[in-house]
DNA sequence: TGTACATCAGTGAACGCGCGTTCACTGATGTAC
DNA sequence: TGTACATCAGTGAACGCGCGTTCACTGATGTAC
């Protein structure tokens, strides 16, 4: 039957959330379409109704939820301490036990290079969001912000990757720490 | 038929080289058993006299790769020299395009997390390399010299992530360059 | 040394299952007159 | 304003396909006598 239009987008804004969410849990190929749909309170029908394909669905979640990062980065840049707050929020153990809420570059950074729908639009997110980055670090040049800027994104998603990885608590907290020291 | 026993042994090894590289290239979840196998030069059947599962096979892939990432490491501590080679090789375009070849860290680094069989062995492999690391950055206390490591290794391995998943060739390989000047 | 037999890795068809995707159908909503 | 009809998102069965895993069978090898 027909609905009114306005649920539709309600419907697809359900949809790319809990896709999000369910993606950055359990990366793109152990997360089935059906899933999603059920998470959204839909049967899998008419997934094609609002997405052309799985693959365009993962491209329009990464946009979105790398699109809230530069967000929550942009927000940081405002102070000295918000910046180290965002960090230590960033390498803490909430973060790290989160992970479908959390960074989709840590979350799914590793499967981004194997979908070619994918890698474009990422890549323009991660530009703006090394740009924005760029203003936390100020130093003599452009040039040695945007290095250091780099340089902190690099180890902030690589510490949050292996402190997920590791299956000690003790390892797994050292390395979230190490990382925050060595950046604030 | 029956086979003799050196060549069960041989192809035991053959399917974890095979299997080690398709999932670095790929991931677990999108290479097949029966890809594997055929890899392998076998049929699908005999996988399971060779291994107890697909996710026994990931896990012993992890320990073949860690342990000879873990090599390279130790070798490389012999020298001031021999460590920035390494350093230089691991953030190279050569790496960052033959992930099947390449550190597993990096390649998997994300889908660990999700494999309770994988992560145990994972852990301590990735112990003994920190241990190892900590020789590369002789400080003024041992302490020092361990959190020198985990930062130099969580960078890498992050920028390595990063300019696999990005699809501008001038940005990936800035990635690369500035998390290597900043670590020699 | 020769013969009879047990062993067991490899073969390839088959298992049940869930995947991404399609489609004929439903029926409340929006539109035309 | 009331009626007739087109629209189209949602339903749920169905499509072909490949997955991980199992198993009855094969037949060269190793072993016992």
């Amino acid at each position: 039957m027909r609905y009114p239009p306005s649920e539709t987008a309600e419907k697809h804004e359900r949809i790319l959330k809990e896709a999000s969410q369910l993606f950055r849990e359990r990366g793109f190929s152990d997360v089935s379409v059906s899933e999603i749909m059920q998470a959204s309170g839909l049967t899998h029908g008419p997934f094609y109704n609002h997405f052309a394909s799985k693959e365009a669905l993962m491209a329009e979640c990464i946009v979105h939820a790398m699109k809230a990062s530069l967000k929550g980065v942009k927000a940081a840049g405002r102070s000295t301490e918000s910046r180290e707050k965002y960090i230590h929020r960033y390498l803490s153990t909430a973060h790290r036990d989160t992970a479908g809420e959390g960074c989709v570059m840590a979350a799914l950074g590793g499967q981004i290079r194997q979908e070619p729908a994918v890698r474009g639009p990422f890549t323009e997110c991660l530009k703006s969001i090394i740009d924005n980055m760029s203003s936390w670090f100020p130093s003599r040049s452009k040039q040695a912000s945007r290095n250091r800027s780099i340089q902190a994104l690099t180890s902030m998603v690589g510490a949050l990757i292996l402190s997920r990885a590791v299956d000690d608590p003790v390892l797994s907290e050292e390395i979230l720490r190490e990382v925050r020291e060595g950046l604030t």
